[in-house]
Order: structure tokens, then C-alpha cells, then sequence
DNA sequence: TCCTTATATCCTTATATCCACATACAAGCG
DNA sequence: CGCTTGTATGTGGATATAAGGATATAAGGA
């Protein structure tokens, strides 16, 4: 096992990602940035979410390198940092659907009793 | 693309699962319930954090289903739901590193300079 | 039934997060 | 330089989350 004070450093790092996702508007985000790179004002439009709100989200994003930003001009264009990151969300979108499945099958199992 | 209202449902699910990954300490129980089943009193032995504090962060664990608990005895025993979420993790880990190494290069080439 | 062990919950304080309005800053145009 | 467009940030209130000591509950033995 590794110095217990590493690893405690390491699991902060990543909390850092963690809780870049933990909030439905950066999930909707990286989603929307993972089909193609856009500007700040075409994700305002998509997700009808106030500039403000979008560019606070956008910032936390960057902050954790999970986006780039590139200026071009006076917009600026997203980019999604590392497809990896998708591909963690759709994991979970896994495990979801199969708690799903299951409190189903429970629920069915109760209504037969 | 899926309607709207459904789409922010369905990441209001998947934030709950990264809120639950967004806690070193949660981290930590999850790994080493990857490793084998665990006892509460193992994992606060082995985390030298307070019963209390295990306790809670066990509970929110097990709200989103991601473990499993089981009495046995006097005693209650944790088990990881779905391994999924460790591959999950691992691949976080992944992105970490290309993150590290990324600055680790930047910080290079402007020592180079 | 009382006691011990193991775990969960309550309570209070400290901290973090979210939202969105108002405002500041940056880039390009006339 | 002033104006417009596009983006970022300051701010404050509402809400959520964390920690850990104190306390309650569950299970089993004496």
C-alpha cells in the first residue's frame, strides 16, 4: 500500500474531476463538446441557461483541464480536453441503467406478492 | 436529441453518482471495498477516520447504490454494488496522469527557455 | 434484563456551491 | 476613440455538504 499521505493527495486530485461532474449542466456541457467544439454563445442557446451561468461552469471545466478554451477573435471556442471523459460519463450511464432495472424488477416482484 | 426535460433528468441522476465519487474519503472506501468485502469497523481502522464520519459517507454510498450492506451479527458488512465504478475511477486516474505529465512538460520546456 | 460491541443518526459549526443580476473586460468595427 | 458583441467576474442570498462529538439503536452474551 502506498504512504497513506500520497494517496490521500492522489484521492484529492481526484475529487477535483469528480466534482467537476457532479452538477447536471457540466454533464450537459462535455456532452454537447464532445459532438463538436463550440463558442460560449451557441452553448447558451442549446442549454437556454444564462451566459453567466455558462461561462461559471465553463471556468470550472477549464480549471480542471477537462476543456481548452481558444480565442477566436471576440468569441471563444470550447474544446472537449480529453475524450476519456466521455467515456467515464457513459460508464455511469451504465450503471445507472441497471440500478434502473433493478428497482424494477423489485417494484414488479412486490406487485405480484 | 432527446427532450429536454428527460435530458437534464436523467443527468440529475448521473450527478448523484459523481457527487457520491466526489469525497476522497468516498474514494478511499470504495477502493477498499474492491479489494474484498469490509466490515465498518476495518474501514475505520484502516482510514484512522472517525466511526461517525465512515458511518455517513458509507450511508451516502449506499443511498446511490454504489455498495452493499449486509448484518451479520451484530456487525454490517460492505460490499461494492458494481465494479463498473472502479473502472470508472481508474480511468480518472488515466486522465490525471496525462494531466500531470502534460504540466510536467510545459514546465520543462519554460525552464528550457 | 443489563452489558458490551458495532453501527447509525443527531446536532452544531464551518465551508462550499449554485444561481443570476450587474458589471467589467476583450476584440473588432466605424 | 466610442460602440457593439461576446465572454468573464464580483457579489450576495439560498442551499448543500462536511466534520466529529454526543447519543441512539441493534445484536448477542452473561
Amino acid at each position: 500500500m502506498v504512504d497513506k499521505k500520497l494517496e490521500i493527495e492522489i484521492e484529492m486530485l481526484h475529487k477535483r474531476i469528480c466534482q467537476a461532474l457532479a452538477d447536471p449542466t457540466r454533464i450537459l456541457i462535455l456532452y454537447h463538446l464532445a459532438d463538436k467544439p463550440c463558442y460560449v454563445n451557441e452553448l447558451v442557446d442549446a442549454l437556454n441557461i444564462p451566459q453567466s451561468t455558462i461561462s461559471r461552469h465553463l471556468g470550472v471545466l477549464r480549471e480542471k483541464n477537462l476543456v481548452a478554451a481558444e480565442r477566436d477573435g471576440s468569441a471563444v471556442k470550447y474544446t472537449l480536453a480529453d475524450h476519456r471523459i466521455i467515456e467515464v460519463l457513459d460508464i455511469m450511464r451504465t450503471i445507472l441503467a441497471t440500478q434502473l432495472v433493478n428497482s424494477i424488477e423489485i417494484a414488479q416482484s412486490l406487485i405480484e406478492e
